[in-house]
DNA sequence: GTCTATAACATGATAGAC
DNA sequence: GTCTATCATGTTATAGAC
């Protein structure tokens, strides 16, 4: 649900969920302690066990409000696409949508893709009903625009792509040269037709 | 230089990296203890400053191990390709490399790929520059391939294709059912060609 | 080169007052 | 809902014996 960031009535857990995720990113689950969310909340370690019963529970927040939010970008992009057939227009709007959910929608989403994998097995266990329904949107919508591929290359494609746009957590910096609608187009051109355009 | 994964002279030292590099694949690098290494090794944690002067040095040297076996592997795959003008096998080569030395080559590699970035800075900086070294191998490999695009084009494909490349660390199973090789040509395929190939 | 012992400190978590 | 105080444990790192 991405709590806290929409409404206007913060509560005291949306506020630690923030600062979690923001920490988190930075520094990973095991780099950060609760003592440091506690402070960048503005509350004692000891207080944040009244909104999480432990700092597992707090990452697994943490993690599904970041897929929530890339879920919910994937279904405004879908529905703002309802009357167009192209196939480039699909997958750049897709591309942008999760591009803008790690870049342009808080710290949740990148929290999510820096350190899923790095989680205890236990989180990820949590996690993964969700993060599987999102991969799924994909996979379906792989499998329209590209009859003509069986599903096994199309989920390798997947996965490339997945690779592609979630690295760019760790490199790309949004307030540099390159705006995320410039490296979308980037990502989903080199997607669809790769750099043949270069070859002399 | 990959130490102690080639001669057969295995020094205490190397012993206490390869066990390092192994967990900290598994676990990252906060997440590793000098006991588990220690244990690993068959030492106790307080030999381990023998060789290393804290566990940042011991991590700094397991990173540049890591790219250190890139960096062979990428000159080799060009001193086999000598003979050769195609594009897309200097590609598939070099990617067929770098993925050689994820999965083939130890755990330092694989170490570097999926936390460097989560390293401490001290630890990014003593790393950088040979990683900034092997970064410039592609650089100037791509713009002998691809002579009519630009440096900072050409630096955006590259960080797509090591965002793709990378990321296989954490879903890439060598025992199932596609081969590195396999792979190597899938995600060299898709870099060249797109899926403009699948488009009904 | 490895051991034991320990210093010095940080961590997640709990209990009970306010 | 937040506080203080504290427990039990784990952490890197050091010192000196063997």
């Amino acid at each position: 649900m991405g709590v806290g960031l929409q409404t206007e009535e913060i509560t005291g857990r949306a506020r630690v969920l923030d600062a979690a995720a923001e920490l988190f990113v930075r520094q990973g689950y095991v780099g950060t302690t609760l003592r440091q969310i506690a402070a960048a909340t503005g509350i004692k370690a000891g207080s944040i066990y009244h909104h999480f019963e432990s700092k597992e529970a707090l990452f697994v927040a943490v993690l599904n409000d970041g897929i929530v939010v890339m879920i919910d970008a994937f279904d405004e992009a879908q529905s703002s696409l309802a009357g167009t057939d192209d196939v480039a227009v699909h997958v750049r709007e897709h591309v942008r949508s999760h591009l803008s959910a790690i870049f342009e929608n808080g710290p949740y989403t990148t929290a999510h893709v820096t350190s899923f994998f790095s989680a205890p097995a236990e989180v990820r266990a949590a996690v993964v009903p969700k993060r599987d329904s999102y991969e799924q949107k994909w996979n379906q919508l792989f499998e329209v625009l590209f009859p003509a591929a069986n599903t096994k290359e199309l989920r390798l494609r997947r996965l490339i792509l997945f690779g592609a746009m979630n690295a760019t957590a760790e490199w790309f910096d949004p307030a540099g040269n390159l705006t995320v609608d410039q490296l979308a187009t980037a990502i989903s051109d080199q997607f669809l037709q790769g750099v043949t355009q270069y070859e002399s």
